[in-house]
DNA sequence: CTGTTAGCGCCTTCAT
DNA sequence: ATGAAGGCGCTAACAG
């Protein structure tokens, strides 16, 4: 039933040679022995085995996609990104979830490279553990690593974390806020790091000395951080701003503000990292800084067929700025 | 550099049969031998390669999913739970995502078929389109079809959308409500379908009749939840409670509730279908039929699975109950 | 302009 | 208890 290219070579009359070529377009074949090929193809139904062909040249037109958690909808934005821009180009995405776990990640990344992907684009799970980037160094495929940047010599996309939260944190500070916190994030991430760093930034830049004991991190979902944020406001120093970095912890946070009946902005400001899909249903809206998932998805695609083309060409680190949402959720501070 | 079999059998000092049989564990080899190939194996740091071994078995150990929409939270929690059903078993998972969109969907199918995945899963944009029916029909591969139902003698993993609607509605009926409204999902879907089958029932049940015009449906994305929610409380016979026909409705349904300062469940009760992330930032909490998500990808792995080892086994349709979470937002009618 | 042929790496029947 | 060898379907020299 699986025709074969040996088939369609002898119900046309012509060679092996002739058919393959005919259907890679790979040397001159005459209009009409071609006519007669692609007949018998469009009789036969015949479709080329890819396994043969992966056997033989040694690509397989695959990439593999280790994301560092499928439910969040970061990494299935990118997803989508990286699906569209490889299915344009006619390759195929194995995809692999890490739930958030290097030891997963670590078997994910095996797992990938085993099935002889062409290239692995990986949203890290970690930015810290050097155990994962020795096993990244020797993939021994091309790697696109996205979202955490990582110290090593490798392909990279990435956001515009310092200046894009510098910027909404000096909004805040413009307004006359001198007490921002921010929450959530990885102490380890390198997303959380810039991110943290953006809001020094916005201080030094106006002279200001930021109190880092409004930084709380290590907060790893929205229950963490709805619980720090309620105990921000416990203290005798509370803060008037907010800056969430993620959207995952947004939502802990404005809950926490609900639940202490702040409203938004009048009583804190607050913006965030990470566009919120449901920031319609808030009283007041949110400004956010939205990253550019679909565009970090295809650049990412971009950098790693690059790179299979062409596996000399030095690593490079894209930045891609997020978006401003300006919601109206920054104002002058309660006086 | 990529070792083969031949250069372990080399090693060793054994034919490629021995060395393949113990890969395989598929013929008695004497212990020594095997540790001898064993030790090969290790040294060189031999992996088969999974496109001879498929060209010679005709068999992958790769399924596809094709996913409605993988922005869709629903999507990506069957995909999870499809992941590490998969993933316990060796198989690899290939993703597409159809956006909704029936010709992509079309070619989605297509290009898995064409990398001869040894089953699909399919989470179909439509219940209805008869072209589409067709393609999948005659697919030539194991399929299970996901969430929505399709007239074809076809593995499905389906929810128990009548009883459970009907309970929920039930709910609201028993308060006391007599204009329970039902908003959300395409008129052509099985799920929407029988959902609505579940609202009627609920009326049927206990003798009432339930107004066709409460039912608005062809509702496509929270936006249109939202305006259609408005005009029905524009109109003189406003509802006094609304089910939700899914997750994304919901975020609109609610957004218009807001709009026109009506407290669930004080001024309207409501409940939905399918759980919701950010019901915490909810100032009442909302009652949801939640989907068993997991165990929906991981029954489909499952049904794909057997069918593969037995293609001639009769179809199964599996019905998962969701579960219902109630969270206090069904109240007696305001008076 | 086209055909012949030698593998890619693996499994598996047939021998012994 | 193990080997020899053919072939899965395809591509790409090489040879006309």
């Amino acid at each position: 039933m699986p025709t074969s290219l040996a088939d369609v070579a002898r119900i046309s009359g012509v060679s092996t040679a002739t058919v393959s070529h005919v259907i890679n377009g790979t040397r001159y074949v005459r209009p009409e022995t071609v006519e007669k090929v692609r007949n018998a193809i469009a009789n036969t139904g015949y479709r080329p085995n890819p396994y043969a062909r992966a056997l033989r040249t040694a690509t397989s037109e695959s990439i593999g996609f280790v994301a560092s958690d499928v439910s969040n909808s970061y990494s299935t934005a990118v997803m989508r990104g990286i699906a569209s821009a490889l299915r344009s180009r006619g390759y195929t995405l194995l995809v692999a979830d890490a739930d958030e776990n290097p030891t997963l990640e670590h078997e994910a990344i095996d797992a990938l490279v085993e099935r002889k992907v062409d290239g692995l684009i990986v949203a890290p799970t970690t930015s810290t553990d050097p155990v994962s980037f020795e096993q990244i160094e020797q993939i021994g495929v091309p790697v696109v690593l996205v979202d955490r940047a990582v110290p090593l010599e490798l392909d990279q996309v990435l956001v515009e974390n310092v200046g894009s939260v510098a910027d909404v944190v000096g909004q805040m500070l413009d307004a006359g806020h001198r007490r921002v916190a921010v929450v959530g994030g990885r102490a380890g991430h390198s997303s959380t790091v810039e991110r943290l760093q953006g809001w020094r930034k916005a201080h030094t830049e106006r002279g200001l000395v930021c109190d880092e004991s409004l930084a709380i991190l290590d907060v790893f979902d929205a229950g963490q951080a709805r619980q720090a944020t309620t105990r921000l406001f416990d203290r005798p120093d509370r803060p008037t701003a907010i800056f969430s970095l993620s959207n995952v912890m947004s939502l802990g946070i404005l809950r926490a503000l609900s639940d202490l009946h702040l409203v938004v902005p009048s009583d804190v400001s607050f913006a965030a990292f990470d566009d919120i899909e449901w920031v319609d249903l808030l009283d007041h809206p949110v400004t956010c800084l939205a990253q550019p998932t679909e565009q970090i998805g295809s650049t990412a695609v971009e950098l790693v067929l690059t790179r299979i083309a062409n596996p000399d060409v030095d690593h490079r680190v894209v930045r891609l700025a997020p978006s401003l949402c300006d919601r109206g959720s920054i104002a002058e501070p309660p006086r």
